[in-house]
RNA sequence: CGGGGCGUGGCGCAGUCCGGUAGCGCGCACGGUUUGGGUCCGUGAGGUCGUGGGUUCGAAUCCCGCCGCCCCGACCA
């Protein structure tokens, strides 16, 4: 079937995203509305971002734990911005076994309660910190509107919760934290994401401050990829979490909590997608070279599977992630567009003519049309290819950070973010607003304040919508 | 909850205005053909037309009720 996929910048974007992530099986439909179906495909794309997180924690000190999934309502209502935050999102078990509870359990959107009563236990000691815990869990906030993998009512996720002795430990915890998110994003997603602190409109519901990193995605929306917090004390004091110092006086925890869940499957596919279907970075797809043996005949057949097969053999040492395409019936071109769709970043063709001329053809994802495809030698395989990777890996976060200064603006005035906001693009500009401002300005314009950046220019302005003194800019888009 | 739309084989749809044998494309199964950019031909399986009632000789089609889903808005990793 031909691919009725549009080009990703245009205004179909929600639609070609809707479609793609079926198509490419990535997910299905659930019975659930809002709850989707995670598909092989799919969860092999999280399993990639999966590891690689962890692999991060591990080596900055985390370990990995896991607390329930219910938790008593009375655990959220002790600290107040937070029950406030996600009541209206909460899913609510009231009956079990057949009898109505004494008190209803919340299926956990997210577990800084629960984890929280378990450190005041934990902790009693100076010596006890840093308490450094992580849990790859699954959560629930029943959304009013849903998409695969952006917004789902269920999600799967990465939640890390430290207890510090100091408030500086906490931010540094906060900060490790999002720079781990960043190098992820940038090095091993393709995408450049900008790390920036959240408005107190956007901050999360109990946190002293949020941090976030935002990708822009192909229709140039923003998207949150990932979230650090340093909750202060709210949390500590909420939930009791109290040390002896080495004076031995009782002092309150700071602690922070961050976060990354299966949205970055859907960041990736909406950050890189173009006309023909996903375009996947080789760090984290799950096949990185396909293989498709082209032949006629049984005759010519024998010879093209024995390369097939030693290639394979030379490729799988490499530690390579490939399939072989031997599927019958379906002619090359059919597989070169499936494969493309699903986003397999390097595709190898190899043929009669190959066999012959000791070659093969590579053709690369990210470069399209026939400039993409190159004839290279069968020696050393192996290291062709993972070159090739390598550069295709390197190609994706170039094309994505062009695009992305291409179409970020530096704005003056309110109505210059009127303009970039109709056009699409992300606005930069002074900000010294208040937190009414800013509502006004999603409600007037649709953009949301998505962060003020760590990176900041030198000096200071003047407020591009009140006019008065600032000393940081912040950056303006429509986001997901 | 406000505004708009849709429920017909697995998926996408036509048929509804004007009642009269349930159709098309894709997919699936089988046989053949084909393979360097989305093969072609043939055969076949598969549907309580969302649901309940009403009108009628006869309802996917007309009337009334109900249910579900999608899109836009409010909420949000």
């Amino acid at each position: 079937m031909a691919s009725q996929a549009v080009t990703p910048q245009s205004v179909d974007f929600s639609k070609w995203y809707n479609e793609i992530v079926y198509k490419a099986d990535l997910v299905a439909q659930s019975p659930v509305r809002g709850c989707f179906i995670i598909k092989p495909y799919g969860y092999e794309l999280w399993e990639a971002i999966r590891n690689s997180l962890d692999k991060s924690f591990k080596e900055t000190g985390h370990q990995n734990a896991y607390f329930p999934l219910f938790i008593p309502e009375s655990y959220l209502k002790r600290e107040a911005e937070h029950v406030e935050g996600f009541s209206p999102e909460l899913a609510v078990v009231t009956i079990a076994g057949g009898k109505t509870l004494e008190e209803p359990l919340v299926v956990r959107p997210t577990s800084e309660t629960i984890i929280g009563e378990a450190f005041s236990e934990w902790i009693q000691s100076y010596r006890d910190l840093p308490l450094l815990i992580n849990q790859w869990a699954n959560v629930v906030r029943w959304e009013l509107r849903t998409r695969p993998f952006l917004r789902t009512t269920e999600f799967l996720w990465q939640e890390g919760h430290t207890a510090h002795a100091t408030e500086a430990d906490a931010e540094a915890e906060t900060l490790q934290m999002l720079d781990i998110y960043a190098n992820f994003a940038i090095h091993e997603a393709a995408i450049p994401v900008i790390k920036g602190r959240k408005s107190n409109v956007e901050r999360f519901a109990g946190a002293l401050r949020t941090y976030t990193v935002e990708g822009m995605m192909g229709d140039k929306r923003a998207l949150q990829s990932g979230t650090s917090h340093n909750l202060g004390q709210n949390f500590a004091k909420a939930f009791d979490i109290q040390y002896l110092d080495e004076a031995n006086t009782r002092q309150y925890c700071w602690t922070t909590s961050w976060g990354l869940s299966t949205r970055m499957v859907g960041a990736i596919v909406m950050a890189h997608g173009d006309d023909t279907g996903l375009r996947l970075p080789p760090r984290v797809a799950p096949i990185q070279l396909v293989i498709v043996p082209i032949f006629r005949s049984e005759d010519e057949k024998a010879p093209v599977m024995q390369a097939v097969d030693q290639l394979k053999a030379a490729l799988n040492a490499a530690g390579i992630r490939l399939r072989v395409d031997d599927r019958e019936g379906l002619r090359p071109g059919f597989k070169f567009n499936d494969w493309e769709m699903r986003g397999v970043p390097l595709r190898m063709e190899i043929g009669p003519k190959d066999v012959d001329n000791n070659s093969v053809v590579l053709a690369r994802r990210d470069v399209p049309g026939k400039e993409g495809k190159q004839f290279v030698s069968q020696e050393n395989i192996a290291a062709t290819v993972a070159e090739l990777l390598d550069t295709v890996q390197a190609s994706m976060l170039q094309q994505a950070t062009v695009f992305r200064d291409a179409n970020i603006h530096d704005i003056q005035s309110y109505d210059q973010l009127q303009q970039v906001m109709e056009a699409g693009g992300w606005a930069r500009g002074w900000w010294a607003g208040s937190d009414d401002d800013e509502r006004r300005v999603k409600e007037e314009t649709g953009a949301t304040l998505r962060c003020i950046p760590l990176e900041q220019p030198a000096g200071g302005g003047r407020c591009f919508m009140t006019g008065q003194a600032a000393g940081e800019v912040a950056l303006f888009a429509k986001a997901y």
